[in-house]
RNA sequence: GGGCCCGUAGCUUAGCCUGGUUGGAGCGCCCGGCUGAUAACCGGGAGGUCGAGAGUUCAAAUCUCUCCGGGCCCA
C-alpha cells in the first residue's frame, strides 16, 4: 500500500470532532429521534430550573449542564421518555441594577423619570443579551434539551399562571400584607439589599445608654442597654432570656431587676445587695411604665416577654423592644402580637407626633433624648460604643431597620405540609434533606413577597379607591372582565397592569393596583406548572408531569430553586413538586476559591471547548469529585483528563481501526463465537460485564464519578495496557488466523459496548466511536448496556490478576539487577497456588523469557548462608573475635548448629546467638515475591541470549528511523548497522523480519538516513535506505 | 454571629460510616526501562505533623470536643 489508501484512523482532534458530531446530530435529528423512539416508555420527568440570561455561562453552568445531561441520556438509553423542556429566568432586580448602569440610571425616582414602559423594555432585551452565547454553550457542552420551546418567566402565558397561583393563595388567607423589617435609607427612600448594605460597613462610635424601666405599681426597674436612643420612642416590650437567672438588686439606693451574670460584669467592683431572683421565663408578662407615651398603641404593650435571642455577652440581659426597627424585635412582636409602633417617618425624621422632636432626624435627637432621660431620673450611665454600623453606599447617611410594609405568603402557616413534603423528596447529598434544608424548613419564616420595583411579575391585588375593597386576580379573562378597554395587545408588565381603568366589583369605584411587582424567586418556583400555562392548558401535560422525577442544580439553590420550588407546590397542590434532587457543589478556581466576575479567576468554557473539547471538560468534571463536592477548575486538570482517558480510547479505537482495515476485517461476516476466542479474550469481555454492572448501580447511586474512575481504569488499565499490548502480536499476523479474527471481534465488541456505556458521560467520542464502528445510526439511539452475568467469570479474571502481579514482579526483579526487558532469559520458575498453567504465554512475552516453569518451592533457588554475628562474638572472644568470624564464614549452613571452632589450640562450641542464619538467592537467581507467590529468574546471559535482545536493541532503533523517516508499514528498505554480524548471528532473519528490511548490512552504516545512537554506551551507527 | 459541608504528598484524590499489618493511587519531579496504537505505559526513588490541639480506647486519618482555614446558605 502506498500513501494515501492506507486506511490509518484520523488524529484525534477534538472541536472538529465534536462540531461534527454536533453538525451530524442537527441534520439528522439525533435529539428529537431520541425522543421519538421513547415516546412509549415510561416517563422520566426532568425538570429544568431556569438560568439568567443576563449573565455569560461560566464553567460552573458547564457542570449543571454536564450532570443534567449524563442523567438525561442514560435514562434515555436506559428506555424511558426524558422530555427536556429548557426555560429563562427573566425578571428580578439583578436585570435592574444592570439596566440601570446601561442607562446612567442611579436611583428609583431616576428610573421613573425616564419612563417604566421604556426601563421594562430595556430590561427585556437585556435578559436575552447573551441568550445566543448560552444556547452555544448548551450546544457545544452536548447538553440535549429543548431550547427552542423554552418556558420564559417574562411571558404573559406564564405570568398569568403565576397570577393564578397568588390568587389560590389569596383565596386561603396565606397571601397579606404585613411588616418586614429591611435596611433602609432615609434619604434615598429606599430598603437596601443585603448585598448592598454588605457593601456600606463603618466604624463608627454612637451613644450606649443604660435605661430604667419603672415596673408597674412598684418603686422599681427593668435595666434595659441599648445603642439607638431614638427608637426607644417606639418601644413596645422588654425582652428577658426565659432560661437565664434574673436578679433584684438594692444599688444607689435602688432597686433594679437585671440578670445575675451581666450584674457581676457590670458592678464587678460596686457593691450591691441581692434582693430576690427569678428565672427569665417568671418575669415574662411583668408590665411596666413606658418612657414615651407618643403613641397610641391599638395592641396590649409594655410587659415583659421572653426571647431566645437576649445574650449575656452585653447589656444587662434585658433588651428594649421596638418592632419597627429590628428583625429580631419584629419576629418577637410578631409571637406576642405587640404592636408595630413606628413614630419614624420615611425620611428619617420624627413625626409631629412627637412633640418634643418633630422633625429632627432621629440620629440627630439621640442627644436631647439622653437628656431628656437624665433630666427624668431614668438614666443610669452613658457610654461610648464603638461598633460597625451600615451607610449607604450611595449618599453615606446611616442606615435605619425599618418596618416596610410589605406582602406575605404565610410560609410559617405550612410548616407541617413543608416538613410532610420534604419527608417525599430524595436529596443527594442526602445530608441537606434533615441538614441545611430541613432545618431551614421547619422554621420557615414567611414569604417576603413583594418588592418595590419595576421589571416583574406584577403583583395582581388591586385596591378600590372608594371602598377599600381588595381584590386578588387570578387570569387574564377576570381582568378583561374588570378592566375597561382592555386591549387586544398585552403585556402583563408594569406600567400597562397600572394604568389599567379597573372598576370595583363591589361599589364601582376606580381600583388602584397594589405598585409592587413579586420576588423572581416565586416565578421560577413556579416553573412546574407555569411552564405549561397550567391551569388554562395542558392539564394533561401537566399532570403526567407532576411530580418531576428529578431536579439538579449547585448548592446555593437550597434555600433558592429547591426552596421556592417546594413552597409554591405546597401552597399550591399540598405535594413535593419533584421526587429526586442532587445538589450539585460549587466550581472553584485554581487556588481553591469562588470564582467570580469582579476576579475574573475562570477560565471561559469556549477556551476549554476549543482546545481540549467538550468530552475532556465533561469527563474531569464528573471524575474529578463526587456530584455534591466542590471541585477546582483549571484547563490543566482537564488537559490531564484528555491526555489520560480520552486519547487512551481514542488510540484504543485507532489501533483497532488501522488494523482491523489494513485486514479488511467484517464483524459482521468474519465475527468469531465467544467460546471460540482466547482466553485473553475471555478475561477482557468479563471484566467488561463485571464494570457494567458496577458502573449502572454506581450511576443510580449518582456516583457519577465513581462510574467514571471505575471506566477510566477499565480503559486505560484494562485494555490498553494489558489487553491491546498482549494482543498486538497477533494483528501484525500477515494470515488471517482464527485467533486474530477473535481478537478483532473482542475489540469491536468492546468498543461499541464502552460507547455505549460512555455515551451520557462523553456523548461526541462515543457517538464517533460508535458510528464508526457500524454501530447504528447512533449510540444515543441505543440501549444502555447490560451486564452479562453468563460472560463473568470470577475466577479467570483471579488468574489474569495473579499473571498480572507476577509481571511486576519479574519487572521489578529485572530492573534490579539490570538486566533489560529486552534481552531475554532462559527460565522464569513460579510458585504460586493459582493454576495459570494456560496462561503461560503471556507471562513469557510480558517479561520475556524463553520458559516457564512451576515449583511447589522456593528453597532450591535460595542458599542459606552463615554470618558472624559481632555483638554476640566480641565480648565473649575479644581479641579473637575476628578469628572466630573467619571460622564461622567457613561453615555451611548444615553443619553450623552445634559445630566447634578450635582457636589456638582451644575448642569453642558455638551458641546459637554467635551467627545470623540468611537466606538468600543462589547465584544465577533472581528472587522475588508478591504475598505467598514467588517469582524465580534465571539470570544467566548466554552469548546466544544476548544476540537475540542485541538484535531486539537494533530492531528498535530501526523502527523508530522508519517512523521518523515517515515510512508506511510495509514501506521495504535496507538497513545498514556499523557492528560486526556476529553481534546478531542466528538473528538477522528476525531483524529483517521485523523491520521489512529486504536487506541488513553489517560494518558500515548508509542510506537515506543515517543515526547515532547510543545502546548501553555503545555508539552504533544504523542507516537506512528507502526502496 | 448561626446552620451545613470540606481539610490526607507540590496538585487531584482513596481510606473515615463499621477504629486494628508499614495510610493506598494518579499527575508532577528524579533515575532506569518498554514501545510501529499511545500525548500512553512499566520498574525504582524522593515526597505525608492524615489542618491544629485535647479526649475516649490496649489501639485514632477513622469516634468525641475545641480551635484554625476554605466553601455555601442565613443573620
Amino acid at each position: 500500500m502506498s500513501d494515501g489508501n492506507q486506511q490509518t484512523a484520523e488524529k484525534y482532534d477534538p472541536p472538529k470532532i465534536e462540531q461534527e458530531i454536533i453538525k451530524f446530530w442537527e441534520d439528522n435529528k439525533i435529539f428529537e429521534k431520541s425522543l421519538e423512539l421513547r415516546k412509549n416508555g415510561k416517563k422520566f420527568v426532568f425538570l429544568e430550573g431556569p438560568p439568567t440570561a443576563n449573565g455569560l455561562p461560566h464553567p460552573g453552568h458547564v457542570l449543571t449542564r454536564t450532570i443534567k445531561d449524563v442523567i438525561a441520556r442514560y435514562k434515555t438509553m436506559n428506555g424511558y421518555y426524558v422530555e427536556r423542556k429548557a426555560g429563562w429566568d427573566t425578571h428580578g432586580l439583578p436585570v435592574e441594577i444592570e439596566v440601570e448602569k446601561l442607562l446612567g440610571l442611579k436611583n428609583k425616582q431616576e428610573i421613573e423619570e425616564y419612563g417604566i414602559k421604556k426601563f421594562n423594555e430595556e430590561c427585556k432585551k437585556s435578559v436575552f443579551k447573551y441568550e445566543e452565547a448560552w444556547k452555544e454553550m448548551t450546544k457545544r457542552v452536548g447538553f440535549w434539551i429543548d431550547m427552542e420551546n423554552p418556558y420564559i418567566t417574562l411571558k404573559n402565558d406564564y405570568i398569568e399562571s403565576v397570577w393564578w397561583s397568588l390568587k389560590k393563595a389569596w383565596e386561603n388567607g396565606l397571601l397579606e400584607r404585613g411588616y418586614r423589617v429591611t435596611p433602609y435609607c432615609p434619604r434615598c427612600g429606599t430598603t437596601l439589599s443585603s448585598h448592598e448594605v454588605a457593601q456600606g460597613y463603618k466604624e463608627v462610635s454612637d451613644p450606649s445608654i443604660f435605661v430604667k424601666f419603672k415596673v408597674k405599681g412598684k418603686d422599681e426597674y427593668f435595666l434595659a442597654w441599648t445603642t439607638t436612643p431614638w427608637t426607644l420612642i417606639s418601644n413596645a416590650a422588654l425582652a428577658v432570656n426565659p432560661d437565664e437567672w434574673y436578679i433584684k438588686i438594692e444599688y444607689g439606693g435602688e432597686k433594679i431587676i437585671l440578670s445575675e451574670e451581666r450584674a457581676e460584669v457590670l458592678l464587678k467592683d460596686e457593691e450591691y445587695k441581692i434582693l430576690d431572683g427569678w428565672k427569665g421565663k417568671e418575669l415574662i408578662g411583668t408590665k411596666y411604665e413606658p418612657l414615651y407615651t407618643y403613641a397610641k398603641p391599638d395592641k396590649e404593650c409594655w410587659y415583659v416577654i421572653g426571647a431566645d435571642f437576649v445574650s449575656m455577652d452585653e447589656g444587662t440581659g434585658i433588651v428594649h423592644i421596638a418592632p419597627a426597627f429590628g428583625e429580631d424585635d419584629y419576629e418577637a412582636g410578631q409571637k406576642y402580637d405587640l404592636p408595630v409602633i413606628q413614630l419614624v417617618k420615611k425620611d428619617g425624621t420624627f413625626p409631629p407626633e412627637v412633640e418634643k422632636w418633630a422633625g429632627m432626624f432621629v440620629k440627630d435627637a439621640d442627644k436631647g433624648i439622653i437628656e431628656d432621660l437624665k433630666s427624668r431620673g431614668l438614666l443610669m450611665s452613658v457610654q461610648e460604643y464603638v461598633h460597625q454600623y451600615p451607610f449607604c453606599w450611595r449618599c453615606n447617611s446611616p442606615l435605619l431597620y425599618y418596618a416596610i410594609e410589605s406582602w406575605f405568603i404565610k410560609m410559617s402557616k405550612l410548616r407541617k405540609q413543608l416538613v410532610e413534603n420534604n419527608e417525599k423528596i430524595k436529596w443527594h447529598p442526602e445530608y441537606l434533606k434533615h441538614g441545611r434544608f430541613g432545618e431551614f424548613i421547619k422554621e420557615v419564616r414567611d414569604w417576603s413577597l413583594s418588592r418595590k420595583r419595576y421589571w416583574g411579575t406584577p403583583l395582581p391585588v388591586w385596591k378600590c379607591e372608594e371602598c377599600g375593597n381588595e381584590i386578588c386576580v387570578g387570569s387574564v379573562d377576570e381582568l378583561k372582565k374588570l378592566a375597561e378597554d382592555f386591549p387586544e395587545e398585552y403585556d402583563l408588565h408594569r406600567p400597562f397592569v397600572d394604568e389599567l381603568d379597573v372598576k370595583c366589583p363591589k361599589c364601582g369605584g376606580k381600583m388602584r393596583r397594589e405598585k409592587e411587582v413579586i420576588d423572581a424567586w416565586y416565578d421560577s418556583g413556579s416553573a412546574f406548572f407555569a411552564q405549561w400555562h397550567y391551569p388554562f392548558e395542558n392539564q394533561d401535560k401537566f399532570k403526567e408531569n407532576f411530580p418531576a422525577d428529578f431536579i439538579c442544580e449547585a448548592i446555593d439553590q437550597t434555600r433558592g430553586w429547591f426552596y421556592s420550588l417546594l413552597a409554591v407546590s405546597t401552597l399550591n397542590f399540598n405535594d413535593t413538586p419533584y421526587k429526586e434532587v442532587l445538589s450539585l457543589g460549587h466550581i472553584l478556581d485554581e487556588n481553591g476559591l469562588k470564582m467570580s466576575k469582579k476576579a475574573r479567576n475562570y477560565i471561559e468554557p469556549n477556551k476549554i471547548f476549543d482546545r481540549e473539547g467538550a468530552d475532556a471538560m465533561r469527563w474531569y468534571l464528573i471524575s474529578a469529585s463526587a456530584p455534591w463536592s466542590p471541585k477546582r477548575f483549571y484547563e490543566q486538570v482537564v488537559r490531564d483528563a484528555l491526555g489520560k482517558f480520552l486519547l487512551t480510547l481514542w488510540n484504543t479505537y485507532s489501533f483497532y481501526s488501522t488494523y482491523s482495515a489494513l485486514d479488511n476485517f467484517d464483524y459482521s461476516t468474519k465475527k468469531v463465537e465467544f467460546e471460540e476466542r482466547s482466553l485473553l479474550d475471555k478475561w477482557i469481555i468479563s471484566r467488561l460485564n463485571e464494570v457494567i454492572k458496577s458502573v449502572i448501580g454506581k450511576i443510580e447511586n449518582f456516583e457519577l464519578h465513581k462510574a467514571a474512575r471505575e471506566i477510566e481504569e477499565f480503559v486505560v488499565g484494562d485494555i490498553s495496557n494489558w489487553y491491546i499490548r498482549n494482543s498486538r502480536k497477533r494483528f501484525w499476523l500477515e494470515e488471517e488466523t482464527l485467533d486474530k479474527l477473535a481478537g478483532y471481534s473482542t475489540i469491536h465488541e468492546l468498543l461499541t459496548t464502552l460507547s455505549r456505556l460512555l455515551a451520557p458521560f462523553v456523548p461526541f467520542i462515543s457517538e464517533k466511536i460508535y458510528r464508526s464502528l457500524g454501530g447504528g445510526e447512533s449510540v444515543h439511539l441505543s440501549d444502555y448496556p447490560s451486564p452479562d452475568e453468563k460472560k463473568i467469570d470470577k475466577e479467570l479474571e483471579a488468574k489474569m490478576e495473579k499473571v498480572r502481579e507476577i509481571t511486576e514482579v519479574a519487572r521489578s526483579l529485572r530492573a534490579k539487577k539490570g538486566i533489560k526487558v529486552r534481552y531475554p532469559l532462559s527460565k522464569a520458575i513460579v510458585i504460586t497456588s493459582a493454576d495459570i498453567s494456560d496462561m503461560v504465554e503471556i507471562l513469557k512475552e510480558e517479561i520475556n523469557v524463553k520458559e516457564v516453569e512451576f515449583s511447589d518451592s522456593i528453597e532450591p533457588f535460595m542458599g542459606i548462608t552463615v554470618k558472624p554475628n559481632y555483638s554476640s562474638l566480641g565480648p565473649k572472644f575479644k581479641g579473637n573475635a575476628g578469628k572466630v568470624a573467619s571460622a564461622i564464614e567457613q561453615l555451611s549452613s548444615e553443619n553450623i548448629k552445634g559445630a566447634k571452632i578450635n582457636i589456638d589450640g582451644e575448642e569453642y562450641e558455638l551458641s546459637e546467638e554467635d551467627y545470623l542464619i540468611e537466606k538468600k538467592e543462589k547465584e544465577g537467581f533472581a528472587v522475588g515475591s508478591s504475598g505467598d507467590d514467588y517469582v524465580v529468574l534465571c539470570t544467566e546471559q548466554t552469548p546466544e541470549l544476548i544476540a537475540e535482545g542485541f538484535s531486539r536493541e537494533i530492531i528498535r532503533r530501526i523502527q523508530e528511523m522508519r517512523k521518523d523517516m515517515n515510512l508506511d508499514m510495509e514501506d521495504k528498505i535496507i538497513s545498514s548497522v556499523s557492528v560486526d554480524s556476529d553481534r546478531v548471528k542466528g538473528w538477522e532473519n528476525y531483524i529483517k523480519g521485523e523491520t521489512r528490511s529486504e536487506k541488513l548490512v553489517f560494518g558500515k552504516a548508509s542510506g537515506d538516513m543515517v543515526k547515532e545512537w547510543d545502546i548501553d554506551g555503545e555508539k552504533i551507527k544504523i542507516g537506512i535506505k528507502r526502496l
